[in-house]
DNA sequence: TCTGGGGTCCTAGGACCC
DNA sequence: TCTGGGGTCCTAGGACCC
């Protein structure tokens, strides 16, 4: 029995080829684009942060080097421990305590440089396969099933690499596999720098072996969960009774089943539209005074209304979250009849949305928007590069949930004629 | 691991409709 | 008045991903 055969009966003309699926992963992108702008970097520690500066110590290790990560430096970090661990190369002048050898480099994050090299990356992708389904600023799925065989596959994937490398200057990672969830499992298998070939055949027992977390879509809740059903790796999952997965899962749960099994039949897709625009902002220390919250959900309204207006999109669905201590999230959202552009209507609903939290401890806020809308032929300014990745446009709108009524921009549309909700 | 800033998808209950 | 079965939309929360 073939592994990962499709299920018989599917008779279109016979055997159908197992597609060819590159999973491509930038290596700590976002220290890889610092070292291409700053050369002395290369071969030293480097930590990127978020909501970091110079000479601060606030903010959150967005990305690693692999030199840092040996020193225990890590993703999502907050800056004053990535700092305990990894001292700033720049404070040797004043501290003679410090080992050079154990410092680093901190910079903060400069997104519009990484998009400006992940535009490149993306470039040499989309000449590389049919199509491409990007799924964020620094990984893709490549659908090259009629660009190379199974034979070559991996020469193919080494091409691609080479051309990154080359042509950019950063390094990534490449899975091969004839499923985007083996793919991807398997670009992460030799990081960084990295090409792992899994064959159709081999996929079950490339799988077998690892533990349960390192499947998609496993995170802390579920492999707890997993660990106390007794299910440790891939193999056991895929070797148990489905039913108790379902049942404490869900639909999950058979996802989860059959993932295991190496079993995933999505095909890679162009990016689609966005669904949702937001915009958060966390506090140094949890505030409580009102003032300066109302103050923030107005500067994160008017920026996420901007962002909607810049990317032409109508909104319907108007919404604020709440963190409260020690971290609980709450959200508020109120959908309106039509979709509109309307950045006073963002400010005044997230105000009042907001309300109820004003006078309780807040340690982070945020504004989001919606039920999105967009008028067709302002897709081109989508972050640069996106109108490559095309979307079919039936209609004159292209909206997230397939409805047609009330586009228009700059002001409430009015009437939602709602006839009807064709669905796919 | 005490928590930054984006996103996606799923679930579940209630309102409302036929 | 009691009550079937089916559907959609809205809202809130949760898990997960990068």
């Amino acid at each position: 029995m073939r592994e990962g055969a499709r299920l018989p009966g599917v008779d279109d003309g016979g055997d159908e080829p197992e597609p060819i699926v590159l999973h491509v992963d930038a290596d700590c992108f976002y220290a890889s684009c610092e070292r291409l702008r700053e050369p002395a970097l290369r071969g030293e520690p480097v930590v990127v942060g978020m909501g970091y500066e110079a000479d601060e110590t606030v903010g959150a290790v967005a990305t690693a080097s692999y030199e840092a990560r040996a020193f225990g430096v890590e993703s999502a970090q907050a800056i004053s421990s990535a700092l305990e661990r990894l001292p700033r190369r720049a404070d040797c002048a004043d501290r003679p305590d410090l080992d050079e050898d154990a410092t680093g480099y901190y910079r903060p994050v400069d997104m519009e440089f990484y998009q400006s090299v992940a535009a490149d990356v993306r470039t040499i992708l989309h000449e590389c396969a049919d199509v491409v389904r990007e799924v964020s600023i620094d990984e893709a799925y490549l659908d090259v099933s009629e660009r190379t065989a199974w034979p070559v596959a991996e020469g193919f994937a080494r091409h691609v690499k080479d051309r990154i490398r080359r042509e950019v200057g950063v390094t990534v990672s490449v899975g091969v596999a004839s499923t985007m969830s083996v793919a991807k499992i398997a670009s992460d298998f030799e990081k960084p720098d990295g090409l792992t070939v899994v064959e159709p055949a081999a996929v079950r027992e490339f799988l077998a072996p690892l533990s349960v977390d390192l499947l998609y879509g496993v995170g802390p809740v579920t492999a707890r969960e997993l660990r106390r059903m007794g299910l440790e790796t891939a193999a056991d999952v895929a070797e148990t009774d489905p039913k108790p997965l379902v049942d404490a899962f869900g639909e999950r749960g058979r996802e989860l089943y059959e993932r295991a099994r190496g079993v995933d039949d999505r095909r890679v897709e162009p990016t689609g539209v966005p669904k949702s625009f937001s915009r958060e902002s966390a506090f140094d220390a949890s505030l409580e005074a009102p003032g300066p919250k109302r103050e923030t959900i107005r500067t994160l309204a008017a920026a996420v209304a901007e962002r909607a207006t810049r990317e032409g999109a109508l909104y319907r669905t108007i919404g604020i979250k709440a963190v409260t201590p020690p971290y609980d999230v709450h959200t508020r959202e109120n959908s309106l009849p039509g979709p509109v552009d309307d950045p006073d209507l963002v400010e005044r609903t997230a105000l009042s949305l907001f309300a109820e939290f004003e006078r309780e401890r807040v340690r982070k806020v945020g504004v989001r928007l919606a039920n999105l809308e967009f008028a067709a032929g302002e897709q081109t300014s989508l972050e640069g590069w996106d109108g490559e990745a095309s979307v079919p446009v039936g209609e004159d709108t292209v909206s997230t949930d397939e409805q047609s009524a009330g586009r228009r921009r700059g002001g409430q549309s009015t009437l939602v004629d709602f006839a009807n909700d064709e669905h796919d």
